[in-house]
Parts: structure tokens; C-alpha cells; sequence
RNA sequence: GCCGGGUUGCCCGAGUGGCCAAAGGGAGCAGACUGUAAAUCUGCCGGCUAUGCCUACGUUGGUUCGAAUCCAUCACCCGGCA
């Protein structure tokens, strides 16, 4: 018995409106998750959100600090947040591929990023830690590589991430915790074809598609998603891992994508990118040195309400953590907005209309 | 006043005859980043009518085929002695 359910509440084309009720939680889609990886979203209090409905969160980083036994013990990883809103877990099959690591069958050999020891993550161990974090909805650990690497990779890749799911399906057992399984396959449409038989034989609560947004372009994205979601259950969320880019968003909803999760926004905003209309600007740029307006006159956000963009420029070169404070808030209120305004057009069958604003490149 | 040390590009600072428009930092200007080893990384950074030329290593003059580098001079700064 899940503890998610589904309501598509409306669609237009391929996209779609829908509401998934995790934990008696309601998620509204299209949603995008901010990323919390330690428990925190970097120098941004979560309480500055207004609309978001679920953080992620990581189970390599929260397995190393504090430990997956300590926020058991303080009550699970909603109350060690105080976030009562849904929480998603991924894996550490993320970190198998952006940290030095060796893989084999069984798992991955990892490098401790703090203080360099090596240890051994398995499909099981993962599941066991995001179960004692206490997530609404746990992913599988799976193996992520290159877009580019060879075809036979790509096919190992997926027969591993099987491999792994199956364990991590009979290793999990919290009735309270929903398991997603991965779709692997880089930009094969037979291998993500073959992935994605894999996966609803396995029968999850929902399937994220992995392995994207790490060099592909917008098109060939858009077309391997289009191709991969009608393969996949109507029924079940749709989580597109690790895109954040308004274009790149906007160009997946069309395709049917209810989640995605993101660094963007907020690396974005420490680094002085913001979100302004469909576009963005850079904040450290001179020609902002004397501008005495917000960054979005209509932004409803703490920052645009209080600040200029003067003042930020100063900020972000002089002041480095209250700018990458106020410039993450702007951001993530901004993407709340634009999935926001996407859900809406849904709902009233202008969604075509709506898209136009992110066609140009 | 005497003796010694110093004065380098926006700033700090290496360089002590040619390979020097001058190492390395910093600042400045631009760019990258997509399930956060990212509070990181990259490029540009004297000027121009631009495979070359001009201006520049405190001042002025000299030695040399050639000087940021050697000599003299003056100016200023630092230390010691009076």
C-alpha cells in the first residue's frame, strides 16, 4: 500500500496539472524542489519560501554529518529541519558520479568528502539511511554517467541501476516512505525504452528520469523526455532529476514532467545570475553599479520589496553572505512563480501561450 | 650632516644587462556552472591606425649594439650614528 496517490487535475498537449498526495501532503504540480542537501538550502532560510511544497535532500551528505541515527533519534528529518512540508531524499547516486569514487557491482566505494576516508555505499545501505532520515519519498540508488560515454556504458549503467533498484525495492519497507525508481540511458531511446521496461517492472511510486542536464542540448533533451514519458505510467509522478533552468523547465512540463529539482536557482544566485522576466541578468555587471530599482519591479519577493539593484551589486562584491541571501530568495521566489504561472495556464488550457515566453534560447 | 637600505604597472610585490609590456597576488571587467567536493572555476587586465609601433620600472643625465637592471645626479621614504 503506497503512500502516494495521484490526481491529474488537468492537462493541455502533454503537459499537466496534478496534484500528489504524499503523506496526506498535497504536492501541486509541475513543482520544483529546492535543494536542501544538507538540510538546508544554501545561506537561504527555507521559512523565505511561499509556494514550495517539497525540499530534497541528500542521503550521502546526511549519512556522513550528522549521521542518519542522530536525526532518527531528534525525530526524523522534518523535525531536525522543521520543515513539516514534503521532503525527497536522493540517494548518493548523484555523488557516485561527481565525487571520486570506484564502483563495482555491489555498490560504490566512496570518498568522504570531509575528511577523505573511503567507505562503502550499497543499494541497501542507502535505503536504510533515507529510511531512518525519514523522508516522505526515498530514490533508489542508481548509477548516473557521462551523456557522452559509449552506448555499451550507457546499457551497463541501466542494467546496474536495475540491479541496484531490485535490492533497494526488497530493502525497503517504510509504508510511510514512497521509493521512486531511475531511468537511465543518456540520449538512447532504446536503452531509456529498455530502462524504462526495467523500472515499472519493478513498480514504483513514481520514476524519475536521470542522467540528464549534464551536457546535452535543449533539443535533445526535450526529444529523449518526449519519447521516454510516454513509455511511463500516467498514474505516477514524473521527476526529471537535476534541471533548473526556467527554458529547460518549461521545455519538459510541455513534455509531461511533474518534478524537477535544482542547484540552479541558487548556485545561480550566489554567483550573481537572476532570474529577471524569462531571461537573466548578471547582478555583478557594472551598468548596475547605479541602479536604483528592484531586480523585477513585479517581483513579490523580501529582496525586490527592499532592495536595489545598486545595492545588491554592492553586496554581492563586498558583503558576500547577505547578497547570496537576499539574490537566493529572489530566484527561488521567481521559479515558485514561473511553475506557478505554468500550473495556471494548465489549468486553463493556455499553456501554449505561456510557453512562448521561454521558446527563444 | 654622515653611513646604510629603498622608490617597479590601479594596489601589493618578483625581477638586478638582451628570452621584459615586466613573474605572482589583489582589485577591476566579463564568462562558465543544472539529483551542491561549486563560499567554485575560466578568460581579459598600459595604449594604438595592432604578426608591428608607442608609452612605461621615482627625476635628470651617462655607459652600452642593447638598461627596470650598471654609473652619476636630484627628490622622497626607512634604519643607524651625530
Amino acid at each position: 500500500m503506497s503512500n502516494l496517490k495521484l490526481k491529474i487535475i488537468e492537462k493541455d498537449g502533454n503537459a499537466r496539472a496534478t496534484e500528489i498526495i504524499v503523506n496526506n501532503k498535497i504536492i501541486k504540480t509541475p513543482s520544483f524542489m529546492p535543494v536542501a542537501t544538507r538540510g538546508a538550502i544554501k545561506s537561504t532560510p527555507h521559512m523565505f519560501l511561499n509556494n514550495t511544497d517539497v525540499l530534497l535532500a541528500n542521503t550521502y551528505h546526511l549519512h556522513l554529518r550528522p549521521g542518519s541515527d542522530i536525526i532518527k533519534d531528534l525525530g526524523g528529518i522534518h523535525k531536525f529541519m522543521n520543515w513539516d512540508k514534503v521532503i525527497l531524499t536522493d540517494s548518493g547516486g548523484f555523488q557516485a558520479w561527481s565525487i571520486p569514487t570506484k564502483i563495482n557491482d555491489d555498490g560504490v566505494i566512496f570518498k568522504n568528502v570531509y575528511d577523505g576516508s573511503s567507505f562503502e555505499m550499497t543499494p541497501e545501505m542507502s535505503i536504510e539511511t533515507q529510511n531512518k532520515l525519514g523522508s516522505d519519498i526515498a530514490m533508489i540508488f542508481d548509477c548516473l554517467i557521462d551523456i557522452n560515454d559509449p552506448k555499451e556504458k550507457q546499457l551497463a549503467a541501466i542494467n546496474l541501476t536495475r540491479a541496484w533498484g531490485l535490492k533497494s525495492k526488497e530493502k525497503h519497507g517504510n509504508r510511510n516512505q514512497s521509493l521512486f525508481g531511475i531511468l537511465q540511458g543518456g540520449l538512447h531511446k532504446d536503452l531509456r525504452e529498455l530502462s524504462a521496461k526495467y523500472m515499472i517492472e519493478q513498480n514504483y511510486d513514481g520514476y524519475a528520469i536521470g542522467g540528464l542536464a549534464i551536457g546535452e542540448t535543449r533539443s535533445e533533451r526535450k526529444d529523449i523526455v518526449n519519447f521516454t514519458t510516454k513509455l511511463l505510467p500516467e498514474n505516477k509522478p514524473r521527476y526529471v532529476m537535476g534541471l533548473g533552468d526556467l527554458h529547460g523547465i518549461v521545455d519538459l512540463i510541455e513534455e509531461g514532467i511533474d518534478i524537477f529539482d535544482c542547484v540552479w536557482p541558487a548556485r545561480l544566485a550566489r554567483h550573481g545570475k537572476l532570474v529577471d522576466g524569462n531571461d537573466y541578468i548578471n547582478i555583478k555587471n557594472k551598468r548596475y553599479e547605479n541602479d536604483p530599482n528592484p531586480i523585477n519591479k513585479d517581483c513579490p519577493c523580501f529582496t525586490c520589496k527592499n532592495f536595489s539593484k545598486a545595492y545588491l551589486r554592492h553586496l554581492i562584491h563586498n558583503e558576500n553572505t547577505s547578497a547570496w541571501l537576499y539574490l537566493t530568495v529572489h530566484n527561488l521566489i521567481q521559479t515558485e512563480i514561473i511553475l506557478d504561472e505554468a500550473r495556471r495556464s494548465i489549468l486553463e488550457s493556455s499553456f501554449n501561450q505561456f510557453k512562448k515566453r521561454y521558446q527563444h534560447e
